[in-house]
DNA sequence: TCAAAAGTGTTGAACATACACCCATGT
DNA sequence: ACATGGGTGTATGTTCAACACTTTTGA
């Protein structure tokens, strides 16, 4: 079959975010409740439609700063693939392409947003409904986000612009579930050529009660040779 | 903003697909030559329209079908990403949702077919200009194939139902244009449990002129834990 | 001075690499 | 018999996991 410019069948397209952080240690989801039908009262992820003349990675960084009510977004988004049953939505034929982001510390919602019917929920506390295939989309997004922990250097989008080996360590060890030897994991992160920076001269200097730690930045690196090991 | 069942802007959904092989050691791609503007003469992913009542996948596999001439394909087809620049059409806005197969031992494009104007391509000699974004596709795909050989136990579908591990190595060897040693080659694949199963009794047969080496089946194993190494 | 948290050292085990060697088969 | 390719053994170097130890800081 090859392309021809007339009688196709039309599509509504939408963005789904699955947004990522990490809040008192937990992983944690941005989730909104339904306020229409289909589907009213039910928790679902932000999103919206397409808009005629913008490209799909725009519609999501917008509705991305829709939701969360942020000027500016410094963390991380990517794509995570594309669903599109066509029973998805019980109204008409719509394809959603979902995202995957990450930031460190994000705001609770504020009222009198577009953002105000959202809220937190921690990824250990998912009803297990959801509304339109939502459900699906997080499982697949929480799959990507671990694997990507492994193979690339994807913790540092979860945390501050400097930050410490125990605060890097933390990311893994609270989405995974695991824990490390203190020592053989900063071992492993610096063997990574340029996986973090360290900030010359500064140490933390908060109100911690040993030793103050060393200061670092995320490096230029990418992806992890050999991977961070899943335990 | 929210779903609303009106006022919502119409999209062409098509599939493209990056169908992989490897022929004559060397990893191949098939394309097709463009019979119609736009992009009239200049290579293209085979694909076409998701219609109105089947789901994506269907649409890629109906796809495959088409383009490969065969009854049943019996390799792996898996969703790469999509794409929705809203001008990378000229005609009209399109969104394509690109898949990439592979299989081993694709038969040559037969006249008479949809697959007629259909040719393989090797990896190492794509044209730099190809229709619409379909050379990003391309290298999106070859980026996923490469990284996927190292975590999962993919390597197996590129090679018959049953193979030797020289095969297997083969496949390494050509995608990633390295060599191994086959000792620790060996070591490596039967190291991950149930990656590969032996075929009892059996060993090649054909007109080889040395020791007959174990034939092996794909086992269940989907993740490599150690990963492969990219030399 | 003590507790807490960061940072370093050390040791035995596991693994990777390179290469030598033996085994089975067709000519 | 011997060339050819499959399969195994092994010595050496490297990395990893566990945990003991030292350093720095706040109270």
């Amino acid at each position: 079959m090859t392309y021809s410019s007339a009688d196709f069948p039309p599509f509504a397209v939408t963005v789904d975010l699955t947004i990522l952080t990490i809040r008192r240690n937990r992983l944690c989801l941005m989730l909104i409740t339904r306020g229409e039908e289909p589907f009213r009262g039910d928790l679902a992820l932000p999103g919206g439609f397409v808009r005629a003349d913008e490209s799909i990675d725009d519609a999501a960084s917008r509705e991305l700063l829709e939701e969360t009510g942020l000027a500016l977004f410094d963390g991380h988004i990517e794509q995570l693939a594309t669903y599109g049953s066509p029973d998805r939505d019980p109204r008409m034929r719509v394809v959603s392409v979902a995202y995957v982001a990450f930031a460190p510390n994000l705001p609770d919602p504020v009222a009198g947003t577009d953002a105000a019917e959202a809220m937190w929920i921690e990824v250990d506390d998912l009803p297990s409904e959801m509304a339109f295939d939502h459900r699906e989309m997080v499982d697949d997004a929480l799959e990507r986000v671990r694997s990507k922990l492994e193979y690339s250097t994807l913790a540092t989008e979860f945390v501050e612009e400097t930050f410490t080996m125990r605060d890097l360590q933390t990311v893994y060890e609270t989405v995974w579930g695991t824990t490390w030897d203190r020592a053989n994991f900063r071992r492993k992160v610096l063997a990574t050529p340029d996986f973090v920076r360290p900030v010359v001269g500064r140490t933390a200097s908060t109100g911690s009660r040993g030793r103050h730690a060393q200061l670092y930045r995320a490096g230029s690196a990418t992806a992890l040779h050999p991977p961070m090991l899943r335990a």
